[in-house]
RNA sequence: GGAGGGUUAGCCUAAUUGGUAAGGCAGCGGACUUGAAAUCCGCCGGGCAUUGCGACCCUUGGGGGUUCGAGUCCCUCACCCUCCGCCA
């Protein structure tokens, strides 16, 4: 959510913004200029009326008091009343329109962020690792995954639908391990809280970090409730601090969870179908941070550096790149993404994005920060990234470890949590 | 699911048959002081305003209703607490 002072004030920064993200149509700024200016004059007007009203009013009660003839009074403040009704009708659908513009209105683009038209204009700014050269027919994930009895398909099929993997033995123990590594990771190196938060969450929180409503159709709700199933733990971690005024000195909030994630994926029909690369459901070790507005960014950076840390820790080869105006995410300013090279498909593909909201998260879930020494309290700043997403991780891993005999190679960080196994196969 | 109690500004607590939100703590600024404490004054939810100092407006969990007027009465929803029931 944007400022609407900052809006009337830097209309020409918020229409460049627009046109940066190839916004333009989806937002009618001018309708929302117009209900900022009728709004107020209304207000105006309505404030002036209930000083009348006050007055009168007050009037009413001293003379009813003394035991005095009222009437006069009475009929006043009832002739007004009338009035003001009328007011507040106006003001009510001037914000009402005001409100459904700037849901939908995104968030301003931080001055790093490269200006582009899609991901072709992303910038990469760095790669760790090297793809593997094999020297023998690589095999994708989902057969090394049937080869050992790790994955199920079509068993999973049975039980739900097309989307959905399911894991035994080995497999799921695996999985399990890469979870368990990545918190380890964050908690004991990195600084972070762990945190284990509801899978559902209300409309209010989705809107508090700008799901919804953009992203109504990507996300599960839950009928005959208001539940919806989180798409990340972003959603149920940063509203955890939802309308609360934190101290300064507690921040920066630095939170890991493990949570599962769920997504409808509606317009992603036919891309993908065959294993782990988009599911329905899949896990993800989140990273999320409240930081005092000075600190953001310098922040933003650590917290990619410590999704790389687990990258590294799994010998995944990878590149990072920031992602242009034409791809990023709504509310964010500024998105880093990791990418991790998928030998089977000969190129890099999304595990990891790590995006900064500056106010915008902060200002719909109403996330303040008291100023040390008091003052006013200001709104903080949010960001979050994956750190990192499994089944991803999980396929690459297969893919890239995989020998010519389809045996997978644990890395070594990873073998402690994998009951000290080097190898599958 | 049922019954009862509750929600007042960051925290805590008042408010007559309905009469227009009173205080305390914490915090900030100032005065006083060598400095600090204590004391005193102002500020201390949001909006709007400002050339100059506010006799300005809204805010008692959300929404609606009754009334000239609602923290107070009615309806509804959310959340919290207690008890009962059910349940992994």
């Amino acid at each position: 959510m944007l400022d609407i002072r900052f809006i009337e004030e830097n209309t020409s920064a918020v229409r460049k913004m627009l046109a940066d993200r190839h916004y333009e149509d989806k937002v009618d700024l001018d309708g929302l200029l117009s209900a900022i200016s009728e709004r107020r004059k209304a207000v105006t007007e309505l404030d002036e009326l209930r000083a009348r009203r006050n007055r009168a009013s007050e009037e009413v009660a001293k003379l009813k008091r003394s035991g005095g003839d009222a009437t006069k009074f009475i009929e006043e403040v009832r002739s007004i009343s009338g009035r003001i009704k009328e007011l507040e009708e106006t003001v009510r659908s001037a914000e009402e329109r005001m409100n459904e513009v700037l849901l939908w209105m995104p968030n301003m683009l931080h001055s790093s962020t490269p200006i582009g038209k899609d991901e072709n204009d992303n910038v990469e700014i760095k790669k760790w690792g090297k793809p593997p050269e094999f020297d023998f027919k690589l095999k994708p994930h989902w057969e090394l995954g049937e080869m050992h009895g790790l994955l199920d398909f079509e068993r999973a099929a049975k039980v739900s639908g097309s989307m959905f993997a399911c894991y035994f033995g080995l497999g799921a123990q695996l999985e399990r391990a890469m979870i368990n590594m990545m918190l380890d990771i964050h908690i004991t190196r990195h600084g972070y809280t762990e945190v284990f938060a509801p899978f559902l969450v209300n409309t209010d929180s989705m809107q508090g970090t700008g799901q919804l409503p953009h992203l109504r159709d990507d996300m599960y709700k839950i009928e005959d409730s208001d539940y919806f199933l989180i798409p990340t733990a972003e959603v149920s971690v940063t509203n955890l601090h939802k309308d609360e005024i934190i101290p300064e000195g507690e921040l920066p909030k630095c939170y890991c969870s493990y949570s599962a994630c769920f997504r409808r994926e509606a317009g992603a029909a036919g891309r993908d179908t065959r294993g782990l690369m988009r599911m329905h459901q899949f896990n993800k070790v989140e990273l999320v941070k409240i930081t005092r507005p000075e600190d953001s960014y310098e922040e933003l950076d650590k917290l990619l550096a410590d999704a790389e840390v687990v990258m590294q820790a799994l010998e995944l080869p990878y590149r990072v790149i920031v992602l242009c105006s034409g791809d990023i995410g709504f509310g964010a300013s500024k998105c880093y993404d990791i990418e991790v090279w998928i030998p089977s498909e000969e190129r890099y593909r999304e595990i990891s994005s790590c995006s900064i909201y500056e106010e915008y998260q902060a200002r719909r879930a109403r996330i303040r920060m008291r100023p040390e020494g008091g003052g006013k309290a200001v709104f903080a700043h949010t960001m979050n990234g994956s750190g990192i997403a499994l089944s991803r991780a999980f396929l690459a891993l297969l893919e890239v470890h995989q020998g010519e005999d389809g045996s997978i190679k644990i890395p070594q960080a990873l073998q402690p949590y994998f009951g000290g196994r080097e190898r599958i196969g």
